[in-house]
DNA sequence: TATTTAATTCCATATATCATGAAATATGGA
DNA sequence: TCCATATTTCATGATATATGGAATTAAATA
Protein backbone atom coordinates (compact mmCIF):
# COMPACT_ATOMS: atom_id res chain seq x y z
CA UNK A 1 0.00 0.00 0.00
CA UNK A 2 1.22 3.67 -0.72
CA UNK A 3 1.30 6.63 1.39
CA UNK A 4 -1.33 7.87 -0.58
CA UNK A 5 -3.82 5.29 0.42
CA UNK A 6 -3.63 5.69 3.46
CA UNK A 7 -3.25 8.87 3.82
CA UNK A 8 -7.23 9.01 2.11
CA UNK A 9 -8.08 6.36 4.54
CA UNK A 10 -6.84 8.26 7.42
CA UNK A 11 -8.84 11.65 5.89
CA UNK A 12 -11.90 9.97 5.18
CA UNK A 13 -12.41 8.59 9.08
CA UNK A 14 -11.07 12.22 10.25
CA UNK A 15 -14.46 13.37 9.99
CA UNK A 16 -17.57 12.33 13.16
CA UNK A 17 -20.27 11.56 10.67
CA UNK A 18 -17.99 9.48 8.47
CA UNK A 19 -16.46 7.75 11.72
CA UNK A 20 -20.29 6.96 12.67
CA UNK A 21 -21.10 5.42 9.41
CA UNK A 22 -18.33 3.42 9.37
CA UNK A 23 -18.38 2.23 13.08
CA UNK A 24 -21.98 1.32 12.21
CA UNK A 25 -21.61 -0.63 9.46
CA UNK A 26 -18.75 -2.68 11.13
CA UNK A 27 -21.46 -3.03 13.65
CA UNK A 28 -24.08 -3.83 11.19
CA UNK A 29 -21.43 -6.83 9.95
CA UNK A 30 -22.13 -8.54 6.53
CA UNK A 31 -25.56 -7.76 6.57
CA UNK A 32 -24.31 -3.78 5.76
CA UNK A 33 -27.00 -1.40 5.67
CA UNK A 34 -28.59 0.38 2.83
CA UNK A 35 -27.77 4.25 2.63
CA UNK A 36 -31.54 5.40 3.67
CA UNK A 37 -31.32 3.52 6.68
CA UNK A 38 -27.47 5.15 7.76
CA UNK A 39 -28.99 8.38 7.04
CA UNK A 40 -32.62 7.86 9.12
CA UNK A 41 -29.93 5.97 12.36
CA UNK A 42 -27.47 8.88 12.14
CA UNK A 43 -29.73 11.55 11.09
CA UNK A 44 -28.11 13.16 8.36
CA UNK A 45 -29.44 14.47 5.07
CA UNK A 46 -29.50 11.85 2.28
CA UNK A 47 -26.98 14.41 0.18
CA UNK A 48 -24.50 15.24 3.04
CA UNK A 49 -24.53 11.32 3.90
CA UNK A 50 -24.19 10.08 0.23
CA UNK A 51 -21.09 12.57 -0.35
CA UNK A 52 -19.73 11.16 3.24
CA UNK A 53 -20.05 7.35 2.01
CA UNK A 54 -18.59 8.24 -1.38
CA UNK A 55 -15.05 9.16 0.72
CA UNK A 56 -14.91 6.21 2.44
CA UNK A 57 -15.66 4.72 -0.56
CA UNK A 58 -13.33 5.57 -2.33
CA UNK A 59 -10.79 5.28 0.36
CA UNK A 60 -11.50 1.79 0.58
CA UNK A 61 -13.06 1.58 3.24
CA UNK A 62 -16.76 0.44 2.23
CA UNK A 63 -18.07 -1.36 -0.20
CA UNK A 64 -21.44 -1.25 -1.63
CA UNK A 65 -24.13 -2.83 -3.69
CA UNK A 66 -27.59 -1.69 -5.51
CA UNK A 67 -30.22 -4.23 -4.13
CA UNK A 68 -33.74 -2.66 -5.88
CA UNK A 69 -33.88 0.84 -5.41
CA UNK A 70 -31.58 0.90 -2.48
CA UNK A 71 -28.16 1.00 -2.63
CA UNK A 72 -26.52 -1.29 0.66
CA UNK A 73 -23.18 -0.59 1.85
CA UNK A 74 -20.62 -2.45 3.59
CA UNK A 75 -17.40 -1.86 6.31
CA UNK A 76 -14.59 -3.34 3.83
CA UNK A 77 -12.03 -4.96 6.65
CA UNK A 78 -9.70 -5.62 3.75
CA UNK A 79 -9.30 -1.85 3.27
CA UNK A 80 -9.38 -1.59 7.10
CA UNK A 81 -6.53 -4.44 7.07
CA UNK A 82 -4.76 -2.90 4.72
CA UNK A 83 -4.42 0.64 6.34
CA UNK A 84 -3.47 -1.26 9.64
CA UNK A 85 -0.86 -3.19 8.06
CA UNK A 86 0.78 -0.07 6.28
CA UNK A 87 1.17 1.69 9.95
CA UNK A 88 2.65 -1.27 11.94
CA UNK A 89 5.38 -1.65 9.29
CA UNK A 90 8.09 -2.67 10.55
CA UNK A 91 7.06 -2.19 13.92
CA UNK A 92 7.74 -4.31 17.01
CA UNK A 93 11.65 -2.94 16.28
CA UNK A 94 11.55 -4.99 12.77
CA UNK A 95 10.05 -7.82 14.14
CA UNK A 96 6.81 -6.94 12.48
CA UNK A 97 5.96 -11.10 12.30
CA UNK A 98 4.66 -10.35 16.18
CA UNK A 99 1.83 -7.69 15.14
CA UNK A 100 0.59 -8.59 11.13
CA UNK A 101 -0.56 -11.90 12.25
CA UNK A 102 -2.79 -10.29 15.04
CA UNK A 103 -3.84 -7.27 12.63
CA UNK A 104 -4.85 -10.40 10.04
CA UNK A 105 -7.31 -11.73 12.60
CA UNK A 106 -8.57 -8.52 13.58
CA UNK A 107 -9.72 -8.05 9.70
CA UNK A 108 -10.65 -12.35 9.36
CA UNK A 109 -12.70 -12.13 12.70
CA UNK A 110 -15.09 -9.59 11.83
CA UNK B 1 -13.12 7.82 24.12
CA UNK B 2 -15.19 10.28 22.72
CA UNK B 3 -15.52 10.50 19.32
CA UNK B 4 -13.59 13.96 18.82
CA UNK B 5 -10.27 12.31 19.94
CA UNK B 6 -11.00 10.05 17.50
CA UNK B 7 -11.75 12.51 15.10
CA UNK B 8 -8.12 14.20 16.17
CA UNK B 9 -6.34 10.93 15.99
CA UNK B 10 -7.39 10.53 12.09
CA UNK B 11 -7.14 13.96 11.07
CA UNK B 12 -3.70 13.78 12.52
CA UNK B 13 -2.67 10.71 10.20
CA UNK B 14 -4.33 11.84 7.55
CA UNK B 15 -1.13 13.95 5.88
CA UNK B 16 1.98 12.25 4.33
CA UNK B 17 4.90 13.55 6.39
CA UNK B 18 2.37 12.74 9.71
CA UNK B 19 1.84 9.43 8.62
CA UNK B 20 5.38 8.96 8.07
CA UNK B 21 6.45 10.47 10.99
CA UNK B 22 4.35 8.11 12.87
CA UNK B 23 5.41 4.96 11.49
CA UNK B 24 9.19 6.28 11.63
CA UNK B 25 8.89 6.18 15.14
CA UNK B 26 6.74 3.39 15.46
CA UNK B 27 9.68 1.58 14.02
CA UNK B 28 12.17 3.50 16.17
CA UNK B 29 10.30 1.79 18.89
CA UNK B 30 11.03 2.79 22.75
CA UNK B 31 14.13 4.40 21.75
CA UNK B 32 12.06 7.26 19.97
CA UNK B 33 14.11 10.14 17.77
CA UNK B 34 15.33 13.28 18.51
CA UNK B 35 12.73 15.99 16.56
CA UNK B 36 15.93 16.94 14.25
CA UNK B 37 16.85 13.64 13.25
CA UNK B 38 13.31 13.09 12.13
CA UNK B 39 13.60 16.30 10.26
CA UNK B 40 16.83 15.33 8.66
CA UNK B 41 15.73 12.39 8.16
CA UNK B 42 12.38 12.77 6.43
CA UNK B 43 13.63 16.25 4.56
CA UNK B 44 11.03 18.38 6.27
CA UNK B 45 11.58 22.27 7.40
CA UNK B 46 12.28 22.57 10.93
CA UNK B 47 9.17 24.41 11.95
CA UNK B 48 7.10 22.10 9.44
CA UNK B 49 8.07 18.87 11.02
CA UNK B 50 7.33 20.89 14.91
CA UNK B 51 3.90 21.94 13.89
CA UNK B 52 2.99 18.54 12.50
CA UNK B 53 4.65 17.18 15.73
CA UNK B 54 2.38 18.97 17.40
CA UNK B 55 -0.91 17.57 15.93
CA UNK B 56 0.12 14.13 16.28
CA UNK B 57 1.40 14.77 20.22
CA UNK B 58 -2.07 16.81 20.74
CA UNK B 59 -3.91 13.84 19.00
CA UNK B 60 -2.35 11.22 21.43
CA UNK B 61 -0.44 9.54 19.35
CA UNK B 62 3.05 10.56 20.19
CA UNK B 63 4.62 11.17 23.20
CA UNK B 64 7.69 13.55 23.97
CA UNK B 65 10.47 14.29 26.40
CA UNK B 66 12.89 16.87 26.76
CA UNK B 67 16.63 15.47 26.82
CA UNK B 68 19.43 18.09 27.17
CA UNK B 69 19.07 20.44 24.04
CA UNK B 70 16.80 18.04 21.92
CA UNK B 71 13.20 17.08 22.52
CA UNK B 72 12.71 13.00 22.37
CA UNK B 73 9.42 12.27 20.30
CA UNK B 74 8.39 8.00 21.21
CA UNK B 75 5.01 6.86 19.43
CA UNK B 76 2.32 6.48 21.89
CA UNK B 77 0.96 2.99 21.52
CA UNK B 78 -1.79 3.50 24.38
CA UNK B 79 -2.69 6.26 21.67
CA UNK B 80 -3.01 3.59 18.73
CA UNK B 81 -4.72 1.15 21.09
CA UNK B 82 -7.51 3.61 21.78
CA UNK B 83 -8.35 4.27 18.79
CA UNK B 84 -8.18 0.98 17.58
CA UNK B 85 -10.65 -0.12 20.09
CA UNK B 86 -13.27 2.74 19.13
CA UNK B 87 -13.18 1.96 15.73
CA UNK B 88 -13.62 -1.63 16.58
CA UNK B 89 -16.42 -1.30 19.70
CA UNK B 90 -19.18 -3.66 19.15
CA UNK B 91 -17.64 -5.55 16.25
CA UNK B 92 -18.06 -9.43 14.84
CA UNK B 93 -21.70 -8.66 15.36
CA UNK B 94 -21.60 -7.33 18.65
CA UNK B 95 -18.97 -9.98 19.63
CA UNK B 96 -15.95 -7.45 20.11
CA UNK B 97 -14.65 -10.12 22.91
CA UNK B 98 -12.91 -11.58 19.60
CA UNK B 99 -11.36 -8.75 18.28
CA UNK B 100 -10.57 -6.17 21.89
CA UNK B 101 -7.67 -9.08 22.88
CA UNK B 102 -5.98 -8.72 19.20
CA UNK B 103 -5.80 -5.41 19.20
CA UNK B 104 -4.27 -5.00 22.69
CA UNK B 105 -1.63 -7.44 21.97
CA UNK B 106 -1.07 -5.26 18.87
CA UNK B 107 0.03 -2.66 21.44
CA UNK B 108 1.31 -4.46 23.58
CA UNK B 109 3.61 -6.24 21.46
CA UNK B 110 5.71 -3.05 20.01
C1' DT C 1 -45.91 6.07 -19.36
C1' DA C 2 -46.43 8.48 -15.01
C1' DT C 3 -45.47 8.20 -10.17
C1' DT C 4 -43.01 7.23 -6.08
C1' DT C 5 -38.90 6.12 -3.61
C1' DA C 6 -33.75 6.02 -3.23
C1' DA C 7 -29.60 8.01 -3.88
C1' DT C 8 -26.38 11.01 -6.30
C1' DT C 9 -24.53 15.23 -8.51
C1' DC C 10 -24.02 20.22 -9.02
C1' DC C 11 -23.25 24.59 -7.14
C1' DA C 12 -22.34 28.23 -3.74
C1' DT C 13 -20.82 29.54 0.72
C1' DA C 14 -18.56 28.86 5.01
C1' DT C 15 -14.90 26.76 7.33
C1' DA C 16 -10.59 24.31 8.12
C1' DT C 17 -5.94 22.96 6.97
C1' DC C 18 -1.23 23.41 4.93
C1' DA C 19 3.58 24.90 4.43
C1' DT C 20 6.52 28.58 5.15
C1' DG C 21 9.25 32.80 6.63
C1' DA C 22 10.13 35.44 10.58
C1' DA C 23 10.42 35.84 15.35
C1' DA C 24 10.53 33.80 19.98
C1' DT C 25 11.87 30.42 23.56
C1' DA C 26 14.79 27.00 25.90
C1' DT C 27 19.11 24.63 26.87
C1' DG C 28 24.12 24.00 27.25
C1' DG C 29 28.71 25.61 26.99
C1' DA C 30 32.52 29.27 26.73
C1' DT D 1 26.55 36.88 30.17
C1' DC D 2 27.03 35.88 25.34
C1' DC D 3 26.55 32.67 21.72
C1' DA D 4 25.17 28.52 19.23
C1' DT D 5 21.94 24.80 18.85
C1' DA D 6 17.24 22.81 19.10
C1' DT D 7 12.63 23.55 18.80
C1' DT D 8 8.39 26.11 18.95
C1' DT D 9 5.07 29.93 18.02
C1' DC D 10 2.93 33.29 15.09
C1' DA D 11 0.86 35.28 10.94
C1' DT D 12 -0.48 34.51 6.25
C1' DG D 13 -1.76 33.28 1.56
C1' DA D 14 -3.13 29.25 -0.94
C1' DT D 15 -5.64 25.17 -1.07
C1' DA D 16 -8.97 21.79 0.41
C1' DT D 17 -13.23 20.30 2.72
C1' DA D 18 -18.11 20.39 4.60
C1' DT D 19 -22.76 21.43 4.11
C1' DG D 20 -27.38 22.28 2.20
C1' DG D 21 -30.68 23.55 -1.54
C1' DA D 22 -32.02 22.33 -6.03
C1' DA D 23 -31.82 19.46 -9.89
C1' DT D 24 -30.90 14.72 -11.67
C1' DT D 25 -30.49 9.75 -12.31
C1' DA D 26 -32.15 4.99 -11.30
C1' DA D 27 -35.34 1.38 -10.16
C1' DA D 28 -39.90 -0.43 -8.99
C1' DT D 29 -44.76 -0.40 -9.60
C1' DA D 30 -49.32 0.76 -11.20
Amino acid sequence: MELNKAVAAFAALSQPTRIDIFRLLIKSGPEGMAAGSIAAVLDVKQNTLSANLSVLLHAGLVKNQRQGRSIRYYADMDGLRNILSFLMQDCCGGQSAICQPLIDEIANAC
